[in-house]
RNA sequence: GGGGGCGUAGCUCAAUUGGUUAGAGUACCGGACUGUCGAUCCGGUGGUUGCGGGUUCGAGCCCCGUCGCCCUCGCCA
């Protein structure tokens, strides 16, 4: 061992080292001068250690030590002494080490921030300098906890059989879903792989190649915008598994959620997550990720609507519209009549509600606010009969298309919730919602597109007719959620050649375009598919919610910004000419720009 | 692509209605101090007010453009 290397990490030494000679080697978190003596707090990724200087001691040395500064890299070979006035804010605050030797291992020029738990510069410089930026506590404990829970995954995964494949980061684009992420081929001129969306169809082929219980810790791409939950590469636990149904899939999942929070954070989560039907989540919550950590449900007031004098309710329900509310348990007084409208109607309007209808329930139960006049005596003792209203309530109404009904009642009782404290840190509650439509809208093309994706299988595929109602038609794809975040999704896989051919064909791909881009898929389906299902988990988001983190970032070690970005290493960036020359790839329109020619740095 | 917020010393912020030499804390440098623990006290260095243009006698402040960061809608099978 050379001679400056460690003998104990910042966070180890205590009273009984008393008496020992030791080494630590770290950075200098803080420098404390007072005349004849001097403390230096050396800190590494285990914790902070006060070391002294005393000039009394050895007078070059102190002088030595006079001279070092901030994230100044030391080898200190010295004593343990017990303080006479011990730090209980610190693990090691019992002792101290009293310098006897000291190595600069690397000087620190001034840094450009300061190294601390609760940040005080700002994000955007704290990205520039990542690397500063992960000797914060709070940084490294977030990634020691991922790293923690990841392995928890691999572990419980493995004892049950599952085999972790590595899959093509460099494979090929697919239609639909996200933008891709391409890769311009040297060989292969005009031609370019894509990044993976998600290892979806390899893991597929695996259970084709008799590999039965796949997974993978596996980096997805996206070419989409980002958000504080969003980045354009990240991580996903990708399991599959052959010979199953939904239930052996949600089994694995839950058991495996269970062990690694419990092991990674110390989490008991409660058993068995609660399953909830795609439309009975939609028509509680309002969305298909509830958080379930309170109630407030959705209340279809409808049939009141349509009798009431309210010309807005009654036009909402006669031309095919809702009205639905929401019962908010002593609201009346936490929300004055400004939050309601201003506040609750601004977001209520900002997700499409052409406007908030609202009334207080007072003490004899008559209501007050803005329907009120219409909802007088008994048919305001009728409403708060079906919206389940006390005096002090407050109820909430929006009349609307169905769909827009519940994008703005599932934002108000986020918003209702969080006002009133009741989504709760640090209180986890995972839920499965199933039976997910087969087929959506496409705003764009007005057709029909996949809700999960096209190699989701159907319920009953041989009983339902798609062109007759394709609306209607169930899929066999589950989504994990928590506390309002969706975390996974995942299906029952179509495993027969006719079925994904007709699902193809139904999405408007033709049997052309399906050999083309699908056909190793479909020629796999026709040497013996086992049935097989799975699901993919991000990983991020589970670490970003377990700690309470407040962005997706803070559980990434080197992430992008909200235009993709890498701030510290200034990617992406231009490329030589030549570069370009070799893939045979010219640049057009904004690409020619000067400024573009540096990168996104410029 | 749209909307909102922010951009002033290394960092975090302030700066009256557009008005004198752009301030404070912190960091950094120097000094004092033998028990601190975000030490304290004294002194000092430090500014292209993101960038470009415009209006004005005069712009950190107003206008136009542009760049960057954050949030968000669209988007994310």
């Amino acid at each position: 061992m050379a001679r400056w290397q460690r003998t104990h990490t910042c966070g180890d030494l205590r009273t009984d080292h008393v008496g020992s000679e030791v080494v630590l080697n770290g950075w200098i978190e803080n420098h404390r001068h007072h005349g004849a003596v001097l403390f230096v707090d050396l800190r590494d990724r285990y914790g902070v250690t006060q070391v002294v200087f005393e000039q009394e001691r050895d007078g070059a040395l102190f002088e030595r030590g006079r001279r070092l500064g901030a994230e100044d890299v030391l080898s200190v070979r010295g004593v343990v002494n017990r303080r006479e006035q011990p730090n209980p804010d610190r693990a090691t605050g019992e002792i101290e080490v009293v310098v006897t030797e000291l190595e600069v291992l690397a000087e620190s020029e001034p840094p450009p921030f300061e190294v601390l738990d609760v940040p005080e510069a700002s994000e955007e410089l704290r990205m520039r300098y990542r690397y500063l930026d992960l000797r914060r506590r709070p940084v490294q404990e977030a990634l020691v906890k991922r790293a923690a829970f990841v392995t928890a995954v691999r572990k419980h995964l493995a004892s049950l059989g599952f085999v972790d494949i590595e899959t093509p980061v460099l494979t090929r684009s697919t239609p639909e879903g996200a933008r891709d992420y391409l890769v311009p081929s040297r060989v292969h001129p005009g031609s370019f792989y894509a990044l993976p969306q998600s290892p979806q169809i390899f893991k597929q082929l695996c259970m084709v190649g008799g590999l039965d219980r796949y997974y993978q810790i596996a980096r997805c791409f996206r070419d989409e915008d980002l958000r504080a939950d969003r980045q354009p590469e990240f991580t996903q636990i990708d399991l599959e598994m052959s010979f199953v149904e939904e239930n052996d899939v949600l089994d694995v999942v839950e058991q495996t959620m269970v062990a690694a929070f419990r092991e990674a954070f110390g989490i008991e989560l409660a058993q068995p997550f609660p399953r909830l039907d795609y439309f009975e989540a939609v028509s509680r919550y309002g969305n298909d990720k509830p958080d379930l950590r309170f109630g407030i449900e959705l209340v279809d007031v409808g049939a009141l609507a349509a009798k009431s004098g309210f010309q807005v309710f009654r036009n909402a329900v006669e031309t095919g519209g809702a009205v639905k509310g929401l019962c908010v348990p002593g609201g009346g007084e936490r929300f004055s009549r400004k939050d309601v409208e201003k506040d609750l109607g601004g977001l209520a309007g900002a997700y499409g509600a052409k406007g908030l209808a609202w009334a207080k329930v007072g003490a004899d139960g008559a209501l007050a606010g803005s329907i009120a006049k219409f909802f007088e005596g008994a048919a305001g003792h009728e409403l708060c009969g079906v919206m389940g209203a006390k005096p002090g309530d407050l109820l909430l109404f929006v009349a609307d298309e169905l769909r827009i009904v519940h994008r703005a009642l599932a934002e108000l009782r986020l918003a209702v919730g969080d006002r009133l404290g009741l989504r709760t840190p640090g209180e986890f509650r995972f839920a499965w919602v199933l039976n997910f439509p087969m087929f959506e809208r496409d705003d764009e093309t007005g057709g029909w597109a996949s809700s999960h994706h096209p190699f989701t299988a159907p319920v009953d595929w041989d009983l339902e007719d798609y062109s007759a109602s394709p609306g209607t038609v169930r899929s066999r794809a589950y989504d994990i959620v928590m506390n309002g975040w969706e975390l996974g999704s995942g299906s029952i896989r179509i495993h027969r050649r006719e079925v994904q051919e007709r699902v193809f064909r139904f999405l408007g791909i033709d049997a052309e375009e399906q050999q083309r881009k699908f056909g190793f898929l479909l020629d796999a389906f026709r040497y013996g598919a086992p049935p097989h299902g799975g699901i993919a988990l991000g990983v991020d988001r589970l670490i970003t919610l377990a700690l309470g983190a407040p962005s997706i970032r803070d559980v990434i070690a080197f992430p992008k910004t909200a235009t993709a970005t890498d701030l510290m290493c200034q990617a992406p960036s231009g490329v030589s000419a030549r570069q370009l020359e070799e893939l045979h790839i010219g640049l057009s329109g904004k690409a020619l720009r000067p400024d573009a020619e540096g990168g996104a740095g410029s």
